[in-house]
DNA sequence: ATGACTGAGCATCTCAGA
């Protein structure tokens, strides 16, 4: 969802009504200071990495968890982007993204998100490299499929859906890992974002760019996988909706 | 073919989102 600030009380609801063990957020668009204190009350501990107008990500746990990384390792020293936070509960470790978009900032903004792709890539081949089970979740904005967005949602070299962003994506997931939504729903259209635009709710005129990933053992235990579509229509709601993925 | 919604910020416009 995107800007918690305004969206606090959707968050508050959600984690009564599913009480999940871990909710990861993105695109908090505050800085830490100013994210929502409430969350404590409801008896989950925050974790947030933020900043000021732009990204910002969270973990909200009811399940105690340590904070491995803020940052995704590999990325430029001065990097100041808060697009990673990599929790561990006990043996597993969940890593929470706000992919960049790639639309803005020309070839340099295009580019960059292909080094974060690079960069996320070599630190989940870590993490496997060290028999970790792992979940990646979060806004990765790729469409990895052409089923993965409406007609006319998207024009074909949107950085959503170009080439070197699917390839980038695959080479993640030739990794080893599991598309959990896709592993519950193998085909067909099956969408976590609707734009604010043009009444594309409306017309169902979505993409699917929220995933989750899973490395080979947890990909053994996965029970379920899927969108909350009716987060969508609540009163003023977030253009994204929450995936949730329950794992046994 | 065109236009279109939302939030944040040194703000009545620009930028980013996707």
């Amino acid at each position: 969802m995107n800007s918690i600030r305004q969206r606090a009380t959707h968050v508050a609801d959600y984690l009564a009504r599913v009480q999940p063990d871990l909710l990861l957020l993105q695109e908090l668009k505050c800085e830490e200071t100013a994210f929502p204190a409430g969350f404590a009350e409801l008896g989950y501990q925050a974790a947030v990495v933020g900043q000021k107008a732009y990204n910002g990500v969270a973990a909200l746990g009811r399940v105690k968890f340590d904070v491995v990384h803020r940052k995704l390792p590999g990325l430029a020293e001065d990097d100041a982007q808060a697009r990673y936070i990599e929790v561990a509960i006990g043996d597993l470790t969940v890593i929470g993204i706000y992919l960049p978009n790639g639309n803005s900032g020309g070839d340099a903004g295009y580019d960059y998100k292909l080094a974060w792709m690079e960069a996320l890539r070599a630190r989940v081949a870590e993490l496997l490299d060290q028999d970790r089970d792992l979940v990646v979740t979060g806004d990765f904005n790729v469409a990895p499929e052409d089923v993965d967005y409406a007609k006319g949602a998207l024009a074909p070299n949107d950085a959503l859906v170009r080439p070197a962003t699917r390839a980038a994506y695959r080479s993640l997931l030739w990794l080893g890992l599991t598309d959990a939504l896709r592993a519950i729903t193998p085909t067909g259209p099956v969408y976590t974002f609707w734009d604010y635009q043009a009444g594309a709710r409306q017309r169902n005129s979505g993409l699917r760019i929220d995933h989750a990933l899973l490395s080979p053992r947890v990909a053994e235990r996965l029970v379920s996988c899927v969108p909350d579509s009716a987060e969508r229509d609540r009163v003023q709601p977030s253009d994204h909706v929450p995936v949730l993925l329950e794992i046994g």
